[in-house]
DNA sequence: ACAAAAGTGTTCGTCTTACACCCATGC
DNA sequence: GCATGGGTGTAAGACGAACACTTTTGT
């Protein structure tokens, strides 16, 4: 059989975080054409000598670009068509997206190889199409709709919560993400009666001006996800 | 900068249809290696010379090994490592799957390009991973639950749908897909409170041995899908 | 008349919402 | 004491499941 030329293979990695209290999400100046100096996911291009799979790329790259590891990194989508890649046969370009999750002030991303500069973008507040490279304005709008559709259905994003939190600071940070709020008694409701939460023996948190408050983790079994690779990565629910 | 070996990119079709009142997805035989004479989903290699984008390669694929189009046609997930691509450098491929949906009876694929043999698997009586091919057991069980999810929650996949149906048609419908029965009421209150449906002035089935009923067609606002793909067509939601 | 499916209403229980209220702590 | 957030209870209403019922056709 013949062999065909094949498409440049990227990743792309939406990487969320609340910042101000707000949900945020990174983008990277753009150090080369196409697009150059305007803003876009960070990415880069797999490599199938080093990559084991699409999740390992995901992890080099952020590390790469980022310097950092994300602790919750899923797959998100794929868009692919010609004219995204002057670099490749018929300037065809193929990025697979993956959403990266990080609580708040766990993450300090520094610019790596061919990043000109760094950029919290408020999901309120996005970067206007005219700055932006690709379709990565729509991609960011996407993947933060995604985000809170989750957090709305106390589906948590894992990566976005701390290991150990009061109900308090998980409500506040559901807020953040959603940007609205929420009840208190209907919000710990649904947390009880789907075993969202267990709360930590004994431990309690002390020293701040009123009542002290029950630490809470994620209940293991707690919020199985729904897309495609959920299913695929739990053996399909 | 240099050029890196790419993997060969591949897009996967599952074609959903109901046969004989049951939920069913095709595969086909392979006829090369890996694999072969295993049953896989059909698919073929992306032409970066053909397909203007990655929707474009998936008909131009459904075309070539099954001679349909199907109406509707949507992306689901994407799937690469190394070693489930002997032609590939490093054996190292990417599918991205696509999920195709054909009302009852108006789709007969045909065994086209390196198609050895066709099959209708039924959702509840799947093949065995002894079977099939790669992952693709996997991703079929996975497509399967992504279908019925959205018939459940009546966010309709719209494909599955002809033009044209009677309530009573679209109830039976929905019950094949998810294997349930329905109550008649709340499915209809239900469509009637989400507007999901407009009635076809004057249009009425009769010659049956029963009282004629309305003819209905999905309203146009209806059912706005929730998958990234979904979003980022519709300029986000 | 009868079967068969269309189409409507009604009841009952569950889940959500909004709000009010007590509790424990640091200052 | 009092401000602050933790934690709980409750009444009103929305929503959905289950079921019974009437209507209109062809045979």
């Amino acid at each position: 059989m013949p062999t065909y030329p094949m498409p440049l293979v990227r990743i792309e990695i939406a990487l969320q975080t609340i910042v101000d209290g707000e949900l945020v999400t990174l983008m990277v100046r753009r150090e080369q054409a196409p697009y150059r100096d305007r803003w876009a996911l960070p990415g880069g291009v797999i490599r199938v000598d080093q990559d084991r799979d699409l999740d390992a790329g995901a992890q080099r790259i952020a590390l790469e670009r980022l310097g950092i590891t994300p602790p919750y990194l899923t797959q998100f989508c794929a868009v692919g068509s010609a004219g995204r890649e002057p670099r490749a046969p018929h300037d065809w370009g193929l990025s697979v997206v993956y959403r990266a999750l990080a609580p708040a002030g766990t993450i300090a991303p520094v610019a790596g190889k061919r990043v000109a500069g760094l950029r919290w973008v408020q999901a309120d507040n996005p970067l206007p199409a005219s700055h932006t490279a690709f379709d990565h304005a729509l991609i960011v709008a996407s993947a933060v709709a995604a985000t809170r559709q989750q957090t709305a259905a106390l589906e948590f994003p894992r990566g976005l919560i701390p290991e150990r939190f009061t109900l308090g600071a998980l409500q506040r940070l559901c807020e953040e993400v959603l940007g609205t709020p929420l009840d208190k008694s209907s919000f710990r409701r649904k947390l009880r009666d789907r075993k969202l939460v267990e709360s930590i023996e004994g431990a309690q948190q002390r020293g701040e001006a009123h009542r002290p408050s029950a630490i809470y983790r994620l209940s293991s079994g707690g919020s199985i996800g729904t897309t495609p690779q959920d299913r695929l990565e739990t053996g399909f629910a």
